[in-house]
DNA sequence: CGGGAGATTGAGCCCCGTCAAAAACAGTGG
DNA sequence: CCACTGTTTTTGACGGGGCTCAATCTCCCG
């Protein structure tokens, strides 16, 4: 068996989403924009979907619980992301404010113009989560780590650093580990000169490269 | 933090699938059975997305694969399941027929009138993917092994007996496990009353609500 | 400076992966 | 129907990566 081509970059779909999201901003701007302080949910699983919801600034963790407490975050959204749209018009999930943000929302309506933007937005999510996936089932924790790292700084757009809006506890409910390992494994790249930590919530990406081949 | 409803259960997201899978069959139905043998390809990653498709009988595994071999299957699809959209016309994955499989296919045209149908689609497999992403980062063997099986019995519609048409490499490499973990659960499972195997691809489940339960 | 939440580090253990062998199964041809 | 062969699955022994529990440290804000 052979790898017949090379998936798309996350620099590239970084593109597309970027260039979808601009294409049905123009909708959102008449929205006005609310606030939501870090921790503030704004929706709970089981909740009717009526509203799309597109980030202004901030971050917004998706998520779901296991009845005894353990938790799963399915996606991180940045300024720009869309997201909220439901098939069955119920909530599957949680979304929560991660650091304080600012979010643009509009009712659905099931056959608007942008129906079609919308569209190409589950599916770049869809193909987002199905390579998730990969990161879950199969890579261990620095690689799980060194993944997190280069997507959120091709989101971000600089190769040189990111800062991270979110907590320790939040990566590792992201990425299946918990917060010792990852703690660890940010120590142990901090050690071999890959990263710096300049502070906790920003990372310096000293030997991009490095990074980038952990991710296979 | 307390959890503000139940999710949708797997019967009523294969109600719901069922439901949809059969109001865009008109249209595939006009289209001719393609038969792709076990194991066969139907499309690669990196390939041109042109085309929808929808099981007819059998079942296909949409995988993805590390430099070193190490492959995730994101999904499997059974008969009535639609599979292949892409938003920007690449295929982000593989897919393979796991057994004797039976496909109809279609050009899909950007804006055609099933487009609608086409996104409600997308949406149901972004829930599962994301619900999957719970198994993969957050549950353990045993769990994963049941939830596998709670949802291949619902949608199949058949609490008391499944089939599975796929081995258990294809199994292990869905559930982010290895085959003998695969197998060790399955003898554990069996040894506990809780399953019988007839034979090495069919299931029965003898105390069904003690599957579930293991599925928090 | 003091208090508290979040992050780091350490020690020990367990689940699951790895390696290896045996068993069950599926074809194939006689 | 059975013997032969290759594949898949099961079972066992063992080791290691990551989890658990616990202590220490760092960073904020008063």
């Amino acid at each position: 068996m052979t790898i017949h081509a090379r998936s798309l970059g996350h620099a590239d779909r970084f593109r597309a989403h970027q260039a979808l999201s601009h294409a049905i901003l123009p909708a959102a701007e008449a929205q006005p924009v609310a606030f939501y302080p870090a921790g503030s949910e704004i929706y709970a699983q089981g909740e009717a979907a009526r509203k799309l919801y597109q980030v202004a600034f901030g971050c917004v963790r998706i998520y779901r619980m296991l009845a005894d407490g353990r938790r799963q975050i399915a996606a991180f959204h940045l300024a720009g992301d869309v997201f909220g749209f439901e098939a069955d018009g119920t909530h599957h999930f949680f979304a929560e404010a991660v650091d304080a943000t600012g979010i643009h929302a509009w009712r659905h309506a099931a056959n608007a113009p942008e129906s079609q933007d919308v569209l190409q937005l589950a599916l770049l999510g869809l193909v987002r989560a199905q390579e998730h996936m990969l990161v879950l089932g199969r890579q261990n924790a620095a690689e799980r780590v060194a993944a997190f790292l280069v997507d959120m700084a091709e989101r971000q757009g600089d190769t040189r650093s990111v800062d991270l809006p979110m907590s320790r506890t939040d990566i590792a409910d992201y990425l299946g580990l918990t917060i010792e390992t990852v703690s660890r494994v940010f120590s142990r790249l901090k050690q071999d000169g890959i990263i710096r930590l300049p502070s906790l919530r920003s990372v310096e990406m000293v030997k991009w490269s490095a990074l980038r081949d952990m991710t296979s």
